[in-house]
RNA sequence: GUGGCCUUAGCUCAACCGGCAGAGCAGCGGACUGUGGAUCCGCAGGUUACGGGUUCGACCCCCGUAGGCCACCCCA
């Protein structure tokens, strides 16, 4: 057994899934282009202030899954790695002065986020996000953009069933009214809540409308709704979302006790739930409005909104379904050579071609020749080249390996040839 | 952080009631000395996750630890 494993919830994406996650970076960067974000890099780590600000204290995120990183010294800033790379973005937004660019700042960030959370499938302690944050405009017609783009990253990356599930947190100015309620509301029931409940009734009462406690779903209906208690301008503006989303045809479900997890979001929140996937695992991404957040990062007050795709979950949701899974691509030829100690020759016909910029394999181990073609046959190579006596008058053998035919080309025309029989191979 | 199930070769899995740890696939080699995907034969690969205990004897039973999965919590 390996003495040395990769981490607890961490895992070691082999070429199969990482050409996986390239192809839906892919996707995602495309989006990116035609709705005019601009892909950036933000630290992997930040000040754990940002998030303890940013995303809120007491949130589970902050207050027991943040992977905060051991001081080197007594007098050293605290540092955690990225939860999430919302409030990371807005950190850099306002440190760069971006409030003086044209509004909104369009920003796309791709990479690996951490929680100590304790894995599950789809579930891990480093996962890979695409986030995209709209930072300055009001809306609400940017909402709907950015749901839009969010949904259809699950259409061209191939997974179906996707729902969308909106709702409208209130704001400052009505939020605090309603929490009151809710708070009223669970007081009166107090008996009938678990331990956690209870505890929630005083941190964070919203939550609780996020219970999946069976016992709890009749209380939950029964309690006030956050849209009955929407100030005007909340509903105006959630009431203008949703006319968004139905004019560009993006169908969504209302859900009334949709909360989201860190406290910075106000107003519209989102998430995107896989339809009839087993497991606890079907949220695939959300997001939401935080027009309070830069704020709180000690900038000055701008609205905008954002979404994080988990791109794990992404792939989970394709394993089972339709897409293929990545092979190692084939080279064009594989260089082998009738003497197998002679890989000098190998080595400098292969170099030559990889300077033409053709894909070839040098076959570098010094077995026979036979062995050597069967390797190049495993390989999917279109052709073998290979060379013998022939190269003391500057030739060679180039073999089709799928024909079974075979040829003798000067070494001053090879690359051209394998360009030549290249294209013809792909046209046929 | 709580509870349940699981862990045997690189992968998929066998091993009777507690009695010599095996097979298929993958890898490497031989048959085949400058000509390939087949076939046959062989080689290599293991502290049975790790540590303890019970026993004449443990992959098997017991305890602990780690890891994986599942359900919570929560999220992506």
């Amino acid at each position: 057994m390996a003495s040395f494993r990769a981490p607890r919830g961490t895992r070691d994406l082999l070429p199969e899934v990482r050409a996986g996650l390239s192809r839906l970076e892919g996707v995602a960067r495309s989006l990116a282009a035609r709705y005019g974000y601009r892909e950036m890099e933000i630290p992997l780590f930040e000040q754990t202030a940002v998030f303890e600000r940013g995303i809120g204290a007491s949130t589970d995120v902050v207050e027991k899954e943040l992977f905060r990183l051991a001081p080197r010294t007594e007098e050293a800033e605290s540092w955690a790695l990225r939860p999430e790379a919302t409030a990371g973005i807005v950190r850099a937004f306002v440190q760069h002065g971006m409030q003086t660019l044209p509004q909104p700042v369009k920003l796309s960030v791709l990479g690996p986020m951490f929680r100590y959370d304790r894995p599950q499938a789809g579930r891990y302690r480093q996962f890979w996000q695409w986030d995209a944050e709209a930072i300055g405009d009001p809306g609400p017609a940017v909402d709907a953009e950015v749901i839009e783009m969010g949904l259809r990253f699950y259409v061209e990356a191939g997974v179906t069933d996707v729902q969308v599930l909106v709702n409208s947190i209130g704001d400052s100015a009505c939020r605090p009214a309603y929490l009151g309620r809710l708070k009223e509301y669970f007081g009166r029931h107090e008996a009938e809540l678990s331990d956690t409940d209870r505890q929630r009734l005083e941190t964070s009462p919203l939550r609780l409308l996020d219970s999946k406690d069976p016992a709890m779903a009749a209380l939950i209906a029964a309690a006030p709704k956050i849209s009955e208690c929407l100030c005007d301008a909340c509903s105006t503006h959630f009431a203008a979302v949703l006319a968004h989303l139905e004019a560009v045809g993006v169908p969504y479900r209302v859900e009334p006790t949709l909360v989201r997890g860190l406290d910075y979001y106000a107003r519209t929140a989102f998430e995107y739930y896989r339809r009839g996937a087993e497991g606890q695992q079907q949220a695939l991404g959300g997001g939401g409005r935080y027009d309070g957040l830069a704020e709180l990062l000690g900038g000055r007050p701008t609205p905008a909104i954002g979404f994080a795709l988990g791109l794990d979950r992404v792939l989970l949701a394709l394993e089972d379904g339709s897409e293929p899974r990545a092979r190692p691509a084939a080279p064009l030829a594989v260089i082998v050579g009738a003497d197998p100690a002679d890989t000098v020759a190998r080595l400098r016909v292969a170099s030559l071609l990889r300077a033409e910029g053709l894909a070839v394999r040098a076959e570098l181990a010094p077995r026979k020749l036979g062995r050597q073609l069967e390797a190049a046959s495993r390989d999917h190579a279109h052709f073998a080249v290979i060379i013998g006596d022939e190269l003391a008058d500057g030739h060679v053998q180039l073999k089709d390996l799928e024909a079974g035919t075979q040829r003798l080309v000067a070494l001053d025309d090879l690359a051209k040839d394998l360009t030549r029989a290249a294209k013809s191979h792909h046209h046929g």
